[in-house]
DNA sequence: AGATAACCGAGACGGTACGTCTCGTCTTGAT
DNA sequence: ATCAAGACGAGACGTACCGTCTCGGTTATCT
């Protein structure tokens, strides 16, 4: 989220519902328009809202539409279904699915491509969009732990790469066959990839 | 590349050297200034050309970038090491070794995001560079067969199911590790995730 | 000059001295350059000002040069030197001499031109220009009629006739003299025109 | 008309079609364009000939439009009605019905405004237009001194300067009242213009 | 008969200006 | 201090013509 002066007194404070409806208005804008030819002065007039207001609040295109998709991935959650193969087809389930909605595609890709030049943004999805979801592989990973299906791993570090490699996997396979391939990730596919993961895992 | 008529017989000719330059020009501009800041009338200047002739045979940015960053992987060539690991760490090394090139990052990724509105695109995008670089799953894995390191799939369906897996998972993780989580796809790396990758294959 | 909205009260105002800026930049570049050489673009850096504000206010080429030119024609009065000869032959001189202008020679053509194929920018020609030009037809008919030099015409509606006719004759005969036969319209021909004028009109 | 090399014998001749071809397309591209719409290339394509024919033959648009106006001035003719008021009435009427045509319009006045600032094409024009008109004013003064309707002028060179006086009054008032005041030059139009001008030089 | 040379169509070429769009900032009066 | 409104300087967009050039091919005259 953009950054509020922690303390301002005086002068008539921030409109509290406007960063709401800027970022709803910016999500809206990404289905109707697509990343490209969304402008910041259109998702000021559908969020009713002067061009300064925005920019009193975020830097640009690249921050605002980052906090607007970052919103999407709040709602994954990590199933209790009992077994890892079962929790994990579930996530990637549910990943899938925000993937696939066009506001995501549309925007997460592009910002991911500005940010291949922009360390600050790079940063600022990394903290808002990635690490939210790192913890669903912790997560998981310790629950299959204290289940027994995944040993203990005795080096944290070694196990926080192999996180990241899993991370990597995952959300590098489902993006790339929604995005890339363009085809469905079901539940035909994630069963598959499931299989072929946890296989790879378990050597 | 840009479509031709297939005969043409009257009139001046299309000048043969201006397409390579047009290409080279807008390669180096995605390394100076990446994709949202690179401009056609930049791209005409760097290639010594008129704006007109870059619209004559391209549509736009996003054709033109497509087009550029496709001739990086023609270089692509799968290495014959004698063992099925040591292929894929080869081939996969190389990808990343391309994908780690400032101008392939750059507008890779914006294309495909670009690609999410625009079915056109991503066809383009297909037949470019992805179709090419899927030749390497199915000739690294027809010569492990004949190895005797992979089991002859009965199923052809079922086979190309799986290559388009093992390509979505290859070409993933690579990018992810690249793009998103912004940590170079090295040595090390590429030998932990072919390890996975196999050992998920051999089940 | 342009239309203006009659009551926008919020909103930045339009910068007052931006206008008087383009109209005299306008004029300079006319003399430089000429009408088919000038180009808003131009215009615009002349002003110091950008090309968006030129076209918020005028809607082309045509608009922005009749506006600029018609200030030349305020400067115009009829001269009170005692008989009607002497009157006339004052104010056409006066007309000679801002039509001598490159300004308004480059300019004034070529937007009468236009105005054949313009209904509304003739209509912009008349009001700025024409009309403005006429009053003094008008006024100098009625000091005649005073100084008993002219005999009072009873019909109005022949009167205005007479006045339209005389005004084509004057305005006419000085822009073929000056642009078409490219002399001088110096005291000398002046004159001659004058004695014909008024010679043909006391009949 | 354009220069022409005297003395060209080998090669392949121009097209003597194709002269005439592109002057009736200009012409004709004028009544549906206008000046500032006609384009080369389409006269070229309406005239059904490459654009270099069309720039082998005229130096540029200014060039080309005198050269298929002047043509339409070829059909002036003085009447010989008996009288001098009646040859003036009936010249007039034709120049007022050439001028109305909108290919002249359109065309000449643009063409008078660039010779603004533009010698030699203004010599072309007077060369094709003003000159072939001009002899009609010589032929009937001479032939009303002959009739003893105008007094023989002694001096030749006043008699030139008034020949010019006549002419620019003449032309210059049917022009502005075609163009500028955008009123037909009808017939009672032209008899009162005519009234005045011979009462004008008959003192 | 063949060579030579200017012509022709077509259309690509390097330029330049167009008029529009969006950017991010600034200037109003009002809250 | 913030708000809505909207003008501002800046600069890229993709298009249209400009006048030139480069093709393959076509007439003509001159050996």
């Amino acid at each position: 989220m953009q950054s509020r002066s922690p303390v301002s007194r005086t002068g008539r404070p921030r409109s509290a519902t406007a960063d709401a409806a800027i970022l709803a208005a910016t999500r809206q804008a990404l289905v109707d328009l697509g990343w490209s030819k969304l402008t910041l002065g259109d998702v000021a007039t559908r969020a009713g809202v002067a061009k300064t207001t925005l920019y009193r609040r975020w830097a640009g295109k690249n921050e605002l539409v980052v906090d607007a998709v970052a919103e999407l991935f709040d709602e994954l959650e990590l199933p209790d279904s009992g077994s890892l193969a079962a929790d994990i087809e579930g996530v990637v389930l549910q990943f899938a699915a925000i993937l696939a909605r066009p506001e995501a595609k549309s925007g997460l890709m592009a910002v991911v491509a500005e940010a291949t030049r922009d360390d600050a943004l790079r940063e600022r999805i990394r903290a808002s969009v990635v690490d939210r979801q790192k913890r669903l592989v912790l997560e998981g990973r310790c629950r299959a732990q204290e289940r027994g299906e995944l040993p203990t791993e005795p080096d944290p570090e070694a196990g926080s790469r192999t996180a990241d490699l899993i991370f990597d996997m995952v959300a590098g396979a489902v993006v790339h066959r929604t995005l890339v391939s363009a085809e469905p990730a079901d539940e035909e596919w994630v069963r598959s990839f499931t299989r072929v993961l946890l296989q790879g895992l378990s050597g």
